[in-house]
DNA sequence: GAGCACTGC
């Protein structure tokens, strides 16, 4: 590398990737090591082919008979259904046919399915209905060195299901170098007594993948500023190497947009006549219009340079990327279980996710990795990143292995075990709310119905009382609008004052929640569920059209619950009458009454217990309005804040007559 | 005055 004019160089690797081989030639051993042992673990490279060609070699060799299926779980929807289409078409069928696949609201499988992709979460959902999961023969779960909270209780569950079932084989892909942990898990010498067998529950294998060599660079003294210094590593690229796109890893919006703008700035000092930069934004809060123009080939005598978050470190790839410039930080989630507040904080990346990260440069040909920290730095890195299940409000999670007939959660065989406090904390909170009885059982109906409903438990609780107070189809909306996990308006540059007087048009005096049930119901009705109503009241279509299914899906369950859901009311008007506003209000505080607060005469709000400062997040109708009691949806810390978001008004005297357990004075 | 990424028959 020539001159670095920021102070800080990059110097090469002191160890550097081998050169990697296909899969084919394990076909006979990866099959005999499938026969011999119930559990095979296989290690290998992203384009190892792993995922897509090991259901085939199954299926051939036999394991399909009388009936049985193979199925293959992914963290990921889209990862589903694009390997599924793959594999159907090496297979030679219709996808749906001998091959499907099948996710939330999607459902591409028939009789004839054979080999089956799902989400992980699905397969713990089909458990419910089929404890033993004896439709299947194989089961792979890949994927799973990402530790998600799905996959690890996932693996607990078949370990259980694994001693009822001797023949059931279980294959766990994973693409680094956790192998060893996953067979300990399930090699477990405490768990059967004595014999020696254990040893060869669990085999590894590992494969090469298909990936092309990739020079990893340092940089030889510490930097203050990874967002200005991913920028002069771009330029610098730009000016000193081949061609090629770069991919830049940062933490989030706020870095990206300051890195893209940097670029947009500086690129007009590049020399005249050389080629130029396009640098392009790519996060999950991006329309997928927005998000679609980092897969298009740049315009001639242009170098593509997509700062991106973590997205596309799995979940979105990009072809022709030759570089990456990795910040070596990621915004991780975490949970306070004291408090109850989740964070989302900026926290170094492990070596797994570094490693992962580098890989995305020599998908197509050899390529070049820059590190903004220095060669010591990666060594006191962690290996992996602490598993979700670790940093997470567990309490849907519990309430699901409740209902997996799992009495005793303290004692489920987890991968990694959460720490106590997280496991009390669920606990408490689900007893709170009626789902458990005194002795942490299941209660019938009420905490069976609250598993089986596919939105978390204060939310459930809520959809489960709104009979009662003749709103259930408003809370079936607000539940489905709510949970959608993202924000439905989009943001344009400069155009604030039209964001907030669009919004204006849709609110309600009684706070959020009531406005997102506005919201909803004018798409279904005035806007006829199109995207041209979304384009024009700048909401986001896709989340939109999200809320219609979830919302469907919900009132499935009810109904089979033997829940009437009345429609008349809510198609007849978009603003209810005041009593039926108090309803819904009260109806709310009958599930979140743990999440209440009371403004202060400075505008922020206080926690019951007194603990905590919170304010309403920018994006709520309360941001700037008056209120006494309120209830909340979610309470977020990032920087130095902590964010209460979908608040709507309630009176405090509400909050003891629905909650007399949970707030009895003395 | 602002949130990483996923996900549930």
């Amino acid at each position: 590398m020539a001159d670095f004019d920021l102070g800080a160089a990059f110097i090469p690797a002191l160890h550097k990737p081998s050169e990697l081989l296909p899969i084919a030639k394990h076909r006979e051993s990866l099959l005999y090591l499938v026969e011999a042992s119930p559990v095979t673990i296989i290690v290998g490279q992203t384009g190892s082919g792993k995922s897509t060609q090991i259901p085939q070699f199954l299926a051939h060799a036999g394991w399909c008979a009388n009936g049985k299926i193979i199925g293959i779980t992914q963290p990921r929807r889209v990862a589903a259904t694009t390997v599924a289409i793959r594999v159907a078409e090496e297979f030679g069928c219709e996808i749906g046919k001998e091959v499907g696949y099948s996710i939330r609201f999607e459902d591409a499988t028939s009789e004839n399915t054979r080999i089956k992709f799902l989400t992980d979460g699905l397969l713990i959902r089909e458990a419910l209905v089929d404890p033993l999961l004896s439709r299947y023969s194989v089961i792979m779960v890949d994927e799973a060195h990402e530790r998600s909270i799905s996959s690890d209780i996932l693996l607990g569950l078949l370990k259980k299901i694994r001693k009822k079932r001797p023949e059931l084989r279980i294959i766990i892909s994973s693409a680094t170098l956790q192998a060893e942990d996953f067979r300990q898990f399930f090699a477990d010498p405490n768990e059967e007594s004595g014999d020696k067998e254990n040893n060869d529950i669990a085999s590894i294998v590992s494969l090469e993948g298909r990936t092309h060599p990739i020079d990893v660079l340092y940089l030889d003294s510490p930097t203050e500023d990874y967002v200005e210094k991913a920028v002069s590593t771009v330029f610098d690229i730009h000016t000193n190497e081949p061609k090629g796109d770069i991919l830049v890893f940062l933490t989030g919006r706020e870095e990206i947009e300051q890195a893209v703008q940097a670029v947009s700035e500086r690129s007009t000092q590049l020399l005249p006549g050389s080629d130029s930069i396009l640098p392009l934004p790519l996060y999950a809060g991006l329309t997928t219009e927005q998000q679609m123009y980092v897969f298009e080939e740049a315009p001639e005598n242009f170098r593509k340079v997509i700062f991106a978050t973590n997205i596309a470190e799995a979940s979105v790839t990009i072809n022709g990327i030759v570089y990456v410039v990795d910040s070596g930080f990621v915004k991780l989630q975490a949970y306070n279980p004291q408090t109850g507040i989740e964070s989302l904080t900026v926290t170094p990346v492990s070596k797994a996710s570094a490693a992962q990260r580098a890989g995305r440069a020599g998908r197509t040909k050899p390529g070049k990795c820059f590190r903004l920290y220095t060669e010591e730095g990666y060594h006191s890195l962690p290996d992996a990143n602490i598993p979700e299940i670790q940093r997470s409000n567990l309490a849907p999670f519990i309430l699901q292995l409740k209902a997996l007939g799992v009495d005793n959660v303290l004692r489920f065989d987890f991968l990694s075990p959460p720490p106590a406090e997280l496991m009390t904390r669920a606990l408490e909170l689900l007893y709170s709310l009626g789902a458990l009885d005194d002795y942490a059982k299941l209660t019938k109906p009420l905490g069976m119905r609250m598993a089986e409903l596919a939105v978390e438990p204060m939310m459930a609780k809520t959809l489960l009382a709104a009979p009662s107070f003749g709103c259930l189809s408003e809370i079936l909306t607000i539940a489905a609008m709510t949970s959608l996990g993202g924000n439905i308006w989009i943001q344009h540059e400069g155009e604030k004052k039209k964001a907030e007087s669009t919004k204006r048009k849709f609110a309600a005096e009684e706070g959020d929640h009531l406005t997102l049930l506005n919201v909803y119901q004018a798409f279904v009705t005035k806007g006829r569920k199109e995207a041209r109503f979304c384009h024009e009241n700048l909401l986001n279509f896709k989340l939109m059209a999200r809320a219609v299914s979830v919302r469907a899906q919900l009132k499935r369950y009810l109904e089979r619950f033997g829940l009437n859901v009345d429609e008349s009311l809510a198609s007849s008007s978009t603003s209810p009458a005041n009593n039926q506003a108090q309803q819904i209000q009260r109806c709310l505080t009958a599930g979140y009454f743990a999440h209440a607060a009371r403004m202060q005469p400075d505008g922020t709000f206080r926690n019951v217990a007194g603990t905590t400062t919170l304010h309403a997040h920018p994006s709520s109708i309360m941001f700037n309005r008056k209120a006494d009691w309120v209830i909340f949806h979610e309470v977020m810390e990032t920087g130095s804040k902590t964010f209460i978001r979908d608040i709507t008004r309630i009176e405090k005297s509400w909050l003891l007559e629905y909650a007399p357990e949970f707030y009895k004075t003395g």
